[in-house]
DNA sequence: AAAATAAGTCAATATGGCTGACGTAAACGT
DNA sequence: ACGTTTACGTCAGCCATATTGACTTATTTT
């Protein structure tokens, strides 16, 4: 599967540009750091491609199912907020879930603007099984890392979010986990 | 900037599907990290999307710069195989970069088929820039996680790529390091 | 009754990918 | 020396995902 042949790239002429920023944290440039986090991306998405590509879906509509499965019952708006797109690039990618199946809408209680958002049966065992794609690659890290990476993973990657956005970020997922 | 109103999500009501898998890295569900990582790439990504959106550029072109900056003399095909695209793909975007005067080409020595790149001092000071502003988010990161961070962050993220590519990433880290 | 809100839709556009087909120049192999 | 392979580029057409702007419909709010 792609097999590349990236062997005997030039050396770069420049030596390791440092960029550093001590608290303890020398040694490695951050472009190293950098590069890591575009390749360990580039693979994470990676795992869920293929299954999506095989129902005719693409990322979007993985990252729709997603959400929608952890926040059953949100509104169209909050899901907008969440992915940070537009209303009309939803429009397709979620018209195609519900027409197939995958996702179904309910006018709200309170308000009958609000269509609510649900995975059907198809869409949460879809979403279930994504999940376990991508649980079985962190698991797989987090073991060859060794015992408390699991803790220091999850602080690192919050502390990549941009501060002020964080806590909101932070009280999804509480949500979604059931505020235990 | 984009200040968005996902307060008060309802609560799901499947409560924390653990999904876990031992090794002394219990107690968060993965479903979580994935999240997390979403997001911090998102605003990773972000970081340099300002910036390139005023010179007319996108994140192919930001990828272009920065491994021609990182491995200078490199031939269209590494470059290919790097990036995983066709080179189709990569066409307008180098054709855009080197008509911008980003990046330079040239014949190789020993076999003139080969159009080595090469980015022009403006390249080089686009990718500086890139890295810069990309350095400054793992900087504050890393410092609010304490020492060590760096080190761990760096396993952590070498540990999520696909087992078979990370030699090979691994190794063009190193030579663009220099190989020190 | 008027205004604001939630959602959906139409149209046009940009970006970044893809496949297939073809062309050119240079290197390689027999 | 000739034919093949390689490295690169390009034309044409397609798809997926995103954008902005304008507009409609239903419903709630004021």
């Amino acid at each position: 599967m792609a097999d590349v042949n990236v062997s005997s790239l030039p050396i770069s002429p420049k030596q390791g540009q440092k960029t550093d920023d001590s608290q303890g944290n020398e040694g490695i440039p951050a472009v190293e750091l950098i590069e890591l986090l575009f390749f360990a991306y580039r693979d994470f998405v990676g795992d869920a491609d293929e299954l999506l590509a095989r129902l005719g879906f693409g990322r979007a509509h993985h990252r729709v199912v997603h959400f929608v499965n952890r926040h059953p019952g949100m509104r169209v708006a909050d899901l907008l907020a969440v992915l940070k797109i537009t209303k009309q690039s939803l429009g397709r990618v979620l018209r195609e879930l519900v027409d197939n199946g995958y996702v179904v809408q309910k006018a709200g209680d309170s308000d009958r603007r609000e269509r609510l958002l649900y995975v059907a049966p198809k869409g949460e065992e879809l979403a279930r099984q994504l999940v376990a794609l991508q649980t079985r690659r962190f698991a797989r890290a987090l073991n060859e890392c060794g015992p408390g990476a699991r803790d220091a993973a999850r602080k690192f990657l919050a502390s990549m979010i941009d501060p002020e956005q964080r806590a909101e970020v932070e009280r999804l997922i509480a949500n979604a986990n059931g505020k235990k």
